[in-house]
DNA sequence: CGGGTTATGATAATATTTTCACAAGTGGTT
DNA sequence: AACCACTTGTGAAAATATTATCATAACCCG
């Protein structure tokens, strides 16, 4: 399974997957304001997408909804839970613990969603041995094992632009192959390795298109 | 009215826009490393992508290159800063003083890019009047007056979810444009209103839907 | 200065993604 | 039981996006 990126009939594209944890949020609030049942209509309205786009992506997975009535929120919000294998914890170990790598454990927002910080790795010797929270800064030479005792499957890389390919590479040795990388560069990985990138510089740099004309 | 069948025909794809930036990117990455000459099989290997998406997206532009050279970094490299509207600064505000809000500001990442951070704004009086770094944190009942005063176009939101909606109506209200929000919620915003979401939770539950099956 | 190479830019060919349109199901009402 | 107002799920069409092809242009080298 390599050259062509053949999406066989049974595969998802992957832009319907980006989506999939909007609706999945989305769905998660209106449960908590204790809307029953929602129609691709108002779900596309909340999240400004069309109803039809909706209903397609949601095809790919099941019949979810009733003609004439909508989804029911708490199942559709399951279903698509277990689809994304959100039933579950992931582990994760963070490397880099400069100041964004600080700000990242710290960060509340992940352990209710189920991803858990479960080690932390720099390599500067100073920082090895310091604890942070209830984590200790490992040094490199522990990754491999560590990664495979806690069975982790996500990196989260907070190290500066000039070594964050490296770090990669070591993650991917360590068949970690979900990467979410905070450093500023576009990162080399095999295929199958995923990966997304946290990014505010490229993301206004899109933004200014739109505005210079003004 | 579906969907907006976009503008004039010589309308450049978002698609475009927002790859643009990385080229930018990459580009200054080879300057610094003084070379001086690429091409679009060089560049495409460095991102990852193919050569003839590269050579397609860049003739949006104009015709930079040179058949059997490839593209002057220095040059092609200005070129897109132009079109991206990256060779001036750009004032923006932030907006939410807590724990990410000061990590915001102290990210050293937006300043050599051309992006300051002129204004602080945050709800909770306790908060207003403190000085984080140069800048003195403001009420909301300054936001339009110092929008339009320091030309502010582009607003960094890093309040709490449930305050993020009505804060970039506010923004919006003041002709801010351009919205990097960092809150986890899908806002709504009028059209010609972009925003980019920071969001590493959905991130994160994009790439479990690959981790589940193993 | 001409033949051999190389890589662009334009365009054609594919592939993917979004939107449309409608049959069919639902629940409520009369 | 017939009607009505809704809304799904889904093929098919339309719109977009990506990749392949190829006729040149530009450079190198002897």
């Amino acid at each position: 399974m390599s050259g062509r990126s053949d999406l066989t009939e049974g595969e998802v594209p992957e832009v319907v997957v980006l989506r999939l944890p909007q609706y999945v949020r989305a769905l998660a609030d209106l449960l908590r304001r204790n809307v029953q049942v929602v129609s691709s209509q108002q779900l596309g309205a909340q999240l400004q997408m069309t109803p039809a786009q909706i209903r397609k992506d949601l095809s790919y997975f099941g019949r979810f909804g009733k003609q004439g009535r909508g989804y029911p929120v708490s199942y559709l919000l399951g279903e698509l839970r277990q689809v994304l294998g959100l039933e579950r914890t992931w582990n994760t170990c963070l490397i880099g613990i400069g100041r964004l790598g600080r700000a990242i454990i710290s960060y509340p927002g992940f352990t209710p969603e189920g991803f858990n910080i479960v080690a932390a790795f720099d390599a500067a010797p100073s920082e090895v041995g310091q604890s942070i929270g209830t984590l200790v800064v490992q040094p490199f030479s522990d990754l491999d094992s560590t990664i495979r005792e806690r069975d982790i499957r996500i990196g989260i890389v907070a190290v500066p632009a000039n070594h964050a390919q490296e770090v990669i590479d070591q993650l991917v040795k360590c068949d970690v192959s979900a990467i979410l990388n905070y450093a500023p560069i576009s990162p080399q990985v095999p295929e199958g390795v995923h990966v997304r990138n946290i990014d505010p510089i490229l993301s206004l740099q899109s933004m200014t298109f739109y505005l210079k004309v003004t």
